[in-house]
DNA sequence: GCCAACGTTGGC
DNA sequence: GCCAACGTTGGC
């Protein structure tokens, strides 16, 4: 069994929430329309990967829950689909072009760790959630990063 | 709703 | 292969 690595998640709430996740126990990400989002699950999550879910454009912003990696990156066929909002007009059965992994509810937390919370971390000062310009959707984060943040939703 | 930052597209 | 124009993300 090859090492866990530890990722961070965004979705935008009122596309799909953490309670959404709970309700749904698994979910397939698509959706991802940037190749290096795609590209770490492809080529680096692994079933049993963990996660931090984290709320976007939302109030307020931030972690609110996790989940784990259950399933390996397959083709995101609404890239196939005209009525899709992620419609894709490159996109072909041949080549589907996007890939998304699929993810398993753990748990939702107490309180949202909002990003406010987390910029005032020194112990998470480096994480690249945190950097300016970020955009990543699907991004890797430490095993110390994610403990930290578990840690906070604990107290 | 604004807008900075960044990714993608496409003409050349 | 450059780069301007355009689209998207996401905090504020």
């Amino acid at each position: 069994m090859s090492k866990v690595n530890y990722w961070l998640m965004k979705s935008e709430p009122n596309s799909y929430s953490i309670k959404d996740l709970k309700r749904d126990k698994k979910a397939f990400w698509d959706g991802v329309r940037n190749y290096q989002a795609r590209n770490f699950m492809i080529n680096d999550m692994k079933i049993g990967d963990k996660t931090l879910f984290y709320h976007s454009n939302s109030k307020p912003s931030g972690v609110t829950g996790l989940a784990k990696v259950c399933k390996k990156a397959e083709p995101d066929l609404t890239a196939l689909d005209k009525n899709s909002i992620y419609y894709d007009p490159k996109a072909t059965k041949q080549n589907p072009r996007w890939k998304a992994v699929t993810v398993e509810f753990v748990e939702i937390f107490d309180k949202i760790i909002s990003i406010q919370e987390l910029r005032h971390e020194k112990a998470l000062k480096n994480m690249s959630l945190l950097k300016k310009g970020q955009r990543l959707s699907v991004m890797p984060i430490t095993k110390s990063e994610y403990e930290h943040i578990v840690k906070m939703a604990k107290k």
